[in-house]
DNA sequence: CGATCGCTTGATTCCGATCAACAGGAGTGG
DNA sequence: CCACTCCTGTTGATCGGAATCAAGCGATCG
């Protein structure tokens, strides 16, 4: 039932895009009964840099899970102003909807791999498993806790605590020690903290003068002063 | 068993607020599992304005929904900027966490009326009862999606489309047709809107000024032209 | 009836947006 | 190999929208 589901879900994948199904990556070791779920019942697919994983509005038919790379959900006003919502890097379970239809948009931010079940699928497990039904409950929850941060932050704080943030937000989900190496563009970075890529390059620029930051490259940032960036955070 | 829980819930909250327990005030018509199990392991208890219902980091010892006021969520700085993320009306649930702590500070707007019942016994229920537990996930979903609209807001619209979204939204929650009563002040409205109150009271009177809404007094707008709003909502 | 609190309105400031130019790399093709 | 373009990021100059500072208004309540 479940090698039948599987099968079902590579070939309607198979049949949108036959070149991009794989064999899963290495498991990525989120120990959670929905992430074994995802894994069990999902087909490893690949998606090139800005290539769209669902569109807003969508129909929500799969739950995602990413294995490689970084994928970032938003949405956008009429006039194309985008306020991105999150950052999905790898182990990160996305696309999980109570409704029927995504309310917002999935693109690759690099070259990535994503595991993608039948959302049918999961919602059967979860409704016979409660502890996958759980795991769906504390995963939306916690995006939840997420997004009230980042109201915070779009509210209330200013430019350079914003960027003090951000960095300590990707210090503690990539960083290998103090060294960060950035899967997003500065226009990603900049529609995640509601500014322009302008002041993003600036604050940057600034932090690095300050001697807070190094920037040995534009997409690798070294921490050289984490209080100061904490003492910002607030 | 579920009485004596009731009980034991009863007490628990009149130790703390013995004058406060009352009987529940007619229930409200919201029909979910999860409204259900609330309002039959729940007690009733009034909050004056400004009151606190629960503070962040606090314990998540109770699960809440407001029968009669209204409720405001929100997260401080330390320097206290304030960012309000919900404002919880009539039929709202809201305190409920995945982890064993509150995540923000929740406080009567008005004076209000809330049903309080024991997290402890709600989680026994859902574990029990699936419908219970989806509820409980279709509640979080359902903030995240508010969320992730005021992320929006917050990160890219202008002060005027800020406002033209509050009105819209309020005017679907409690108006009375196009009259809306607000149970909020303009500084609330502000820490909500990412604004200073100065800045929400001159988009208004520009907004009354343009007849695009009338404010017979300042709790009390009335909506003359939705479209003109619309537009502004993108 | 005065005091207080919440709201409005005006004047000025300032932070970040916008407009603009340029620099550094990556990829391409001669 | 270089010349070229394209793309991303940086930096500078200026602008503008909302914040801040400040004053006055009006309703509510003791």
């Amino acid at each position: 039932m479940q090698a039948l589901r599987q099968i079902e879900v590579s070939n309607a994948i198979r049949a949108a895009r036959p070149d991009a199904v794989k064999a899963p990556a290495a498991a990525n070791s989120g120990r959670s009964a929905l992430a074994d779920a995802v894994r069990l019942m999902g087909a490893a697919i690949t998606y090139g840099r800005n290539e769209e994983v669902y569109g807003e509005d969508e129909p929500a038919e799969f739950v995602y899970m990413v294995t490689r790379g970084a994928i970032r959900t938003y949405k956008l006003l009429a006039d194309g102003r985008r306020q991105i919502a999150a950052f999905r890097l790898s182990g990160d379970i996305f696309g999980l909807e109570v409704g029927d239809s995504h309310v917002f948009t999935a693109e690759a931010i690099a070259d990535s791999e994503v595991i993608v079940a039948k959302r049918s699928a999961i919602m059967a497990i979860a409704a016979r498993d409660g502890a996958v039904a759980r795991d769906m409950w504390a995963a939306t929850a916690r995006d939840l806790v997420r997004a009230h941060d980042l109201m915070l932050l779009l509210g209330r704080k200013s430019a350079q605590e914003r960027v003090a943030t951000f960095l300590l937000e990707m210090a503690d989900r990539v960083a290998d020690g103090t060294m960060i190496d950035l899967p997003m563009s500065r226009h990603d970075i900049a529609d995640y903290l509601g500014l322009t890529i302008e002041t993003v390059s600036r604050t940057l620029s600034q932090m690095e003068h300050a001697a807070t930051i190094a920037l040995p490259t534009c997409r690798r940032i070294e921490l050289r002063n984490r209080s100061v960036l904490s003492r910002l955070n607030s």
